[in-house]
DNA sequence: TTGATAGGCAAGCCGCTACTTGCATATCGT
DNA sequence: ACGATATGCAAGTAGCGGCTTGCCTATCAA
């Protein structure tokens, strides 16, 4: 627990893993695994998917809770905060330029 | 150029150097390297940070100019704001809270 | 109980990545 | 022109990360 989010979120499957987990929480693996091969073609294996899960556990930016003889994975997104945090500093460098292209149409109609 | 900006940014080393930059934009190699060293006690060879810079250029988030015998790094934030995009969805679950309360505060003034 | 379903654990493979070392290049000062 | 400064390029290394395969566990259904 407490791993770099960053790095979580380096991989392109994972963020999608979230993405899915955002639109509909709380599903099972095999659920997750479908859908990924439905929706972008992907061809891993369910062990695959399986650790980068637990990646994302890791991070803790997902929990599981038993549910029979399935694991339901649920979103906690409460860690991309840092990252939000993070990009706070930066945010106002392109609210610069967006300012400057407005003052720039105002100033030249 | 246009490598993924979420590897570039998964190394915490990338992202003091573009801390450093957001800063004091438009820095040589050897300013960011002795930064480096003294804020955060890093101890790598100026070859290392000079490929982390190649990296962060791949991914567009910095630019070099050439000044003299020195290379003037400068901060070009503008590919971060895929990551804000990509964050946009998540945003509503932890200011979920917020608006609850500012509604709270609206109705109970 | 037996079989089928759902998924974790462990080991191994391979490519990528962070880092180092050594060499080459270009610019400034003298 | 020469040495010092500032940096890139190239090759090599060690380790990590993503993926697969094989095996084991636990739960449900018949």
């Amino acid at each position: 627990m407490g791993e770099d989010v960053f790095k979580a979120l380096a991989d392109l499957t994972r963020r999608r893993i979230l993405d899915e987990l955002a639109e509909r929480d709380g599903r099972a693996l095999a659920e997750i695994c479908a859908w990924l091969m439905t929706k972008h073609g992907l061809r891993l294996s369910r062990q695959a998917i399986s650790q980068h899960l637990a990646v994302l556990r890791e991070a803790g930016l997902v929990v599981v809770r038993m549910d029979g003889k399935q694991r339901v994975y649920a979103l906690r997104p409460e860690p991309l905060t840092k990252v939000d945090q993070w990009l706070e500093p930066y945010r106002m460098f392109w609210s610069k330029r967006l300012d400057a292209l407005e003052q720039h149409l105002e100033e030249n109609p």
